[in-house]
DNA sequence: TTGAAAGCGATACCAC
DNA sequence: GTGGTATCGCTTTCAA
């Protein structure tokens, strides 16, 4: 990767073009559709780029262009791995693809999230993937950017967008039974914040303790550690015969916050009660015995999303798609009773 | 935020200029030094501007300026809450000053930190703060690149270069002469990796010993968790009387390793064996003992480097400086021996 | 197949 | 204090 060391500013197009005996314009088709120029041309301006170690003014085409292949990732919490491992595959792809990926992370703040839309705007992004903020959800509009957005993990109330999130119902459904068919009867969810993936995460809950026909017990909380582990501890604190069974929690934070709970009011998993919920974190394996967890397939998620946005960057006008996935029940310690 | 729907292309300076009845120049003012206009001109084209929606086209400004408000923050790994930390601090400073953010995961992978390095030199940042693979602090020299570098964490062998970090030395003393004064005498070091961190934090770790007249006994290792544990079993399979009385870990992932081999094998800490090591993650409290640790001053560090980044784009002359900060040390049951 | 020239939207210089 | 104009580096007509 020489540099002409004598040369103050960096190389311009118009360096190479003198270099290689040839125009600005035939430089530029080099570098966006070789096969139009001519070999012999083709290679003298292929060799003048690498002996001056020339690399196109991004800011100079993109002013030309009014886009940037560039497209932003927004996440809601970086330090949550469900949002690393999408990123890592959202990069993979994007990096295929030519195009540069901005990573940004709203910390769940509806400003944070707006302003770094504004970003994307001012760049120019030619596209942009988003786990909204539950604020954002309420009013999302896909035709309020001068971008494509396909949203990740959460869907907006009805306005149909491009879309890609775990069958959330299901999954939650197929947690319960799993605890159900432990032989737990009194199954307490902690349900944490009001997205539609909580809603439908607890819709899928209740549905399946009806079918059995038990009652379903519901604390709404803040999605935060210390808030599940506040709101269990009570309930555990109560009359064996009545307290829950069971803790199931909508998401990591408040099922580690469970976990602690458990551990302080020092009861045995899985026979004084039984634990399982979603993410598959690290720390899950940790304690003995292990927390059963339904993993989402976050990989998948991450590709499918970079899929669906550059189809819609290659076709502006298709209707919007929605794609569900299924996790992957991981059953450990924390429900697996003895028969 | 209005914008003129009738408009296809959005609003430019020109626009502005023409709303305001003023010429861009003063528009341009108006932006960038508002005291230079007079305050009923001013007013005016800040009407036109807000009526407009007007938002000064990035790509443009760059070109002219040859330079991005923009700075990027390399770090080798997202997941790693010790670089979420910091990336919250620097996000915070940058913020204030104005200056757009782009934030990056080498993974420790040195292609992706070199093709980082390349993204922000294409996009004419303004400064870039990196927590450099082992592999490039051996080759860094900071006038190799086109803006100023700020090195975070891990320090190149000798060139002189703007950098934060931990005190490692120093760290690694005080978390071994806590064992010791716990009647720790046989004292093994997971070290993990061979960066300047790493043998900085082993150094502290002999000298401490050294000075007591008790023998070193250190374990070369990747730093994975999967490692750290692989290396502590065989240890702990021993002689009670011969083995390690304390196991030291140089970071968080080796930490976890070790905790793990430790509850594998039966161990009771701190009686049977006593633990501790580097970085306050959050797994660290989960365990019962909880883990002894190190905590870095992950605020401190970055908001030390976004100023020493500051300084150096307004000041590029200036000669480097090192800040070196100090941890806290968080004694927990892993290590504190009841008398 | 190749090249000359216009123009993207902002800022910086230089007159006034 | 204000405005005209050249210019940043590239892509995109359009003509040869």
């Amino acid at each position: 990767m020489p540099a002409d060391p004598s040369s103050p500013h960096p190389p311009s197009i118009k360096d190479v073009a003198r270099r290689a005996n040839a125009s600005t314009t035939t430089v530029s088709r080099v570098l966006s559709q070789p096969d139009a120029v001519r070999p012999d041309l083709r290679q003298r301006v292929q060799q003048a780029i690498a002996e001056l170690g020339y690399r196109p003014n991004l800011a100079a085409r993109r002013l030309r262009q009014q886009r940037a292949s560039l497209i932003g990732l927004i996440v809601s919490d970086i330090r949550n791995p469900f949002f690393t491992d999408i990123s890592r595959a959202v990069e993979d792809m994007a990096y295929r693809h030519g195009l540069r990926l901005i990573l940004c992370n709203s910390d769940e703040d509806p400003a944070k999230e707006q302003s770094y839309l504004e970003l994307m705007a001012d760049e120019q992004a030619s596209g942009v993937i988003l786990s909204p903020t539950p604020e954002l959800t309420r009013r999302f509009r896909a035709d309020q950017h001068p971008f494509p957005v396909v949203l990740v993990d959460r869907a907006p109330d009805d306005t149909p967008t491009d879309l890609v999130l775990l069958d959330n119902a299901h999954a939650a459904r197929r947690l319960t039974e799993h605890l159900l068919d432990q032989g737990c009867r009194r199954i307490a969810l902690l349900a944490g914040s009001r997205s539609s993936t909580g809603r439908e995460r607890q819709a899928g809950y209740e549905a399946a303790l009806r079918e059995r026909g038990l009652a379903p017990q519901v604390l709404p909380l803040r999605p935060t550690a210390d808030e599940g582990q506040a709101a269990a501890a009570p309930l555990l604190a109560t009359d064996p015969a009545e307290r829950p069974d069971a803790l199931l929690a909508t998401n990591g934070l408040l099922l580690l916050g469970a976990w602690k709970a458990i551990r302080a009011a020092g009861l045995t998993m899985p026979t004084d009660i039984a634990l399982a919920g979603f993410d598959n974190n690290d720390w899950t394996t940790l304690p003995e015995p292990a927390v059963t967890v339904l993993a989402q397939p976050t990989a998948d998620i991450g590709r499918s999303a970079a899929e669906l946005l550059l189809q819609r960057m290659a076709e502006p006008a298709r209707p919007p798609r929605r794609i569900v996935l299924e996790g992957t029940l991981m059953v450990r310690g924390s429900s697996a009773r003895q028969v």
